[in-house]
DNA sequence: ATTGACTTTGCCCTAAGGGAAAGGTGTATA
DNA sequence: TATACACCTTTCCCTTAGGGCAAAGTCAAT
């Protein structure tokens, strides 16, 4: 039998740490002295408390160790491999998301070195009043919650372009998506998908033509808010109002463009002089 | 102005967050109606929210991004290079760290797959019994936090090395270290760096040569932990007991291997039959 | 018997907000 | 003009995985 300070020391942890996961059930002492309170444990529980070890490793919470290790052997392998490939794929998510994060780094390191202000793309966001021409779409209008806004994005298109394959239609530009929520931001509810064809039929509309101010951004979508700050900023100082849903078009979508930093998109905002 | 609504959907922000901002000074409302205590932001502040937000996504913390943006302009500039690329190094970090986690996850899932239980090579970390020989040791022993020991690692031994090429010593083994705190964990304090060499000059000592309990791991530093721990099992279950502090020999130390899974470590316990 | 090292519980703290409750305010509509 | 309803306010508690400290009890060696 080890005392907590033994045992802590051979497994690395802290006495504090053991103190935690025997409140929360993750590992308990063998024995407690019932007078002292003192915790006893055996040389047999370190290989839990290296396992837990090493899910910890991984990034596993302490919930999540708790919940695989309550189960029984035979349940547990398979579910340990499901588990261990979904924190596998995470984490390389977390990979790709600092590797971009790496280079916007570098990307904003060498800006300041020759003198440009990190935010100063902001002023250089160029906003334009354009007129636009009423077009025909194909739309699919719906209800998003901002979770499957990126996992929607991709399948409310493939659908889109499947009609369009299936029926044999024109296509006559970018897929775009409009921001029918009056709060006009891109996370939120009211979204419509639409892609410009040359049929009248069911399921298309007429998008009106109208003035707008227009963006461009080249760049990852989180920085489309940036955008949207700009354009009402734009609006606001110019003396114009927003009189119908604004909209983007996917100049150069996710399929198309190698890295997010070379997404090109276009943001409309229809407006009238106030 | 804009209410902090209309704020929060233009900067993507939520409410619940420009409030916590306000009360810990980062962004304050422009105008606070002294009545209804209502917060309005004005278009201007706009710049300021959407800085924030990329300090954030560099991962700096609030605390952080607030001294950066009270810093005044022409200062700022220099802190701010060198805080992004200190922010990129430590991201570069993270990111090795995690490609290394992704080997291991792989190489666990690799094993389930093939019905091999992932702390299995718990019990095939071999445990000898060897006699080992006197051998003539120079030596440099010091009091160590556990903070300097990774660091302090390559400087000791470069400095014995440094010794032994300058007075032309004859080299007789790897590099080693003694543990001679009595819990013998890998990150204590009264530690010893020591290199095997012939001649018995000032500054070597004498390493007595023992029965001893000695395992071999080929994998990254954090696993001898389990070394260790199994050891000591090991010695509990045979029924024997340290006698003399336990070492460590690197075999393949980091300048020579090339991945962290590829390093040899020997770990000796001297013991005697209880 | 004493000393010093070890252990116990209990309480408060972390970062960056989220959630809910209770109540006050702004504004569009009938 | 009254009212409904969306929006805003503050306050309190909650989150992870323990860290730090204090007061008091316990263990083992001298």
């Amino acid at each position: 039998m080890l005392s907590i300070g033994e045992f802590s020391k051979i497994c690395g942890v802290s006495t504090k740490t053991l103190r935690y996961y025997d409140e929360i059930g993750l590992i308990n002492p063998d024995v407690i002295n019932a007078e002292s309170g003192y915790r006893y444990y055996s040389i047999e529980q370190l290989k839990r408390m290296l396992y837990i070890n090493r899910l910890k490793s991984y990034r596993f919470s302490l919930e999540e160790i708790r919940t695989m290790m309550e189960l029984e052997e035979d349940q547990s392998e398979e579910m340990l491999c499901s588990a261990l490939n979904k924190k596998k794929n995470e984490i390389q998510e977390k990979l790709k998301a600092f590797e971009y994060l790496v280079k916007q780094l570098s990307h904003d390191i060498a800006n300041l070195e020759k003198g440009i202000p990190i935010m100063s793309y902001l002023d250089d966001i160029e906003v334009q009043l354009v007129e636009t021409k009423p077009i025909n779409i194909l739309f699919k209008r719906l209800i998003m919650s901002s979770d499957d806004y990126s996992s929607g994005y991709g399948t409310y298109f493939s659908k889109l372009y499947e009609k369009i394959a299936k029926e044999q239609l024109t296509l006559l530009g970018k897929p775009m998506t409009i921001y029918h929520s009056p709060e006009f931001n891109p996370t939120g509810n009211d979204t419509e998908f639409a892609i410009p064809i040359a049929e009248s039929i069911k399921g298309t509309r007429d998008l009106p033509g109208s003035l707008c101010a227009k963006s461009v951004l080249k760049g990852a979508y989180p920085e489309l808010t940036s955008v949207y700050a700009n354009l009402m900023k734009w609006i606001e100082n110019e003396g114009y109002e927003l009189i119908l849903p604004p909209y983007e078009i996917y100049v150069t979508d996710p399929h198309q463009a190698n890295s997010p930093g070379d997404y090109i998109t276009e943001v409309y905002f229809p407006v009238k002089k106030k």
